[in-house]
DNA sequence: GATATAATTGCAAAAATTCGCAAATGCAAA
DNA sequence: TTTGCATTTGCGAATTTTTGCAATTATATC
């Protein structure tokens, strides 16, 4: 079984690289139809599965009702997203990378959660 | 808007409280068709999303391709799921309850993640 | 480069999930 | 208990996601 760097692969790929967001199936699809008019839906759902499972991207729920997908670099990124007003705030690694490294010592397991979500209710929220 | 504890809902609720298990969409419907024999999978769509968005079942991505549903009781409870061999390790509320105090301490939010999912890859699959 | 072959894609059909709306049903107030 | 009414449900249709299979296309080998 060797692994082939599809244009559809590619393309979303470079697309998620250059736009650095949490983007949805729709909105990849949608980007890409200009440059792979005949790109079906089905390929972008199947190539998206291919690239979360050898770990070029990531899969999250922000609670927006369909995950968002993202290109993943070396360093790990998390948030905490209110469920609320859906803000989304950054919860930097030094944050969590000790949370992590605990579980890998009393677990004696390799964490690879590079996009960890965490739900809650933000300061402004709280307030009212 | 008054909340209404109707009969769908009443029987999910038993269903995954005297079962204690993650269960999907799929095996709720099936379990509750004996006892409701009209309910529609549409209700239990619904019924779903609405005891979840109340805080009384959890929806969690465990990894097994649909999203699993389960009781929430006062305790929170979370886990450790391996990658490879889908084995569900539990992560004790002392190992967790630390990082959510940080994250509030720092980020003065008010997390409510009842179900933390961390995906990694456990001891048996990281000698292979 | 050309060729062989297994991995990937497009397409159409199936399955799963969501949605609008009229009918049914809990709950509040009498 | 009965009534009034807003919430919830079932149903059918729309939308989204998954799947099987034949055609296409990347890559390894010549």
């Amino acid at each position: 079984m060797t692994v082939r760097m599809t244009s559809a692969r590619k393309a979303i790929l470079e697309e998620l690289e250059s736009s650095k967001a949490h983007l949805t199936i729709n909105q990849i699809h949608e980007r890409l139809s200009g440059r792979l008019p005949s790109l079906n839906v089905s390929t972008v759902y199947r190539s998206l599965d291919f690239l979360s499972q050898n770990g070029l991207i990531s899969i999250s729920d922000m609670g927006v009702g369909t995950p968002v997908y993202e290109i993943m670099k070396e360093e790990t990124h998390h948030h905490l997203v209110c469920s609320s007003c859906k803000q989304v705030i950054e919860l930097e690694n030094d944050l969590v990378a000790p949370f992590f490294e605990q579980i890998e010592k009393e677990k004696k397991t390799k964490v690879i959660t590079n996009h960890l979500v965490v739900f809650g209710i933000c300061l402004e929220c709280k307030e009212y």
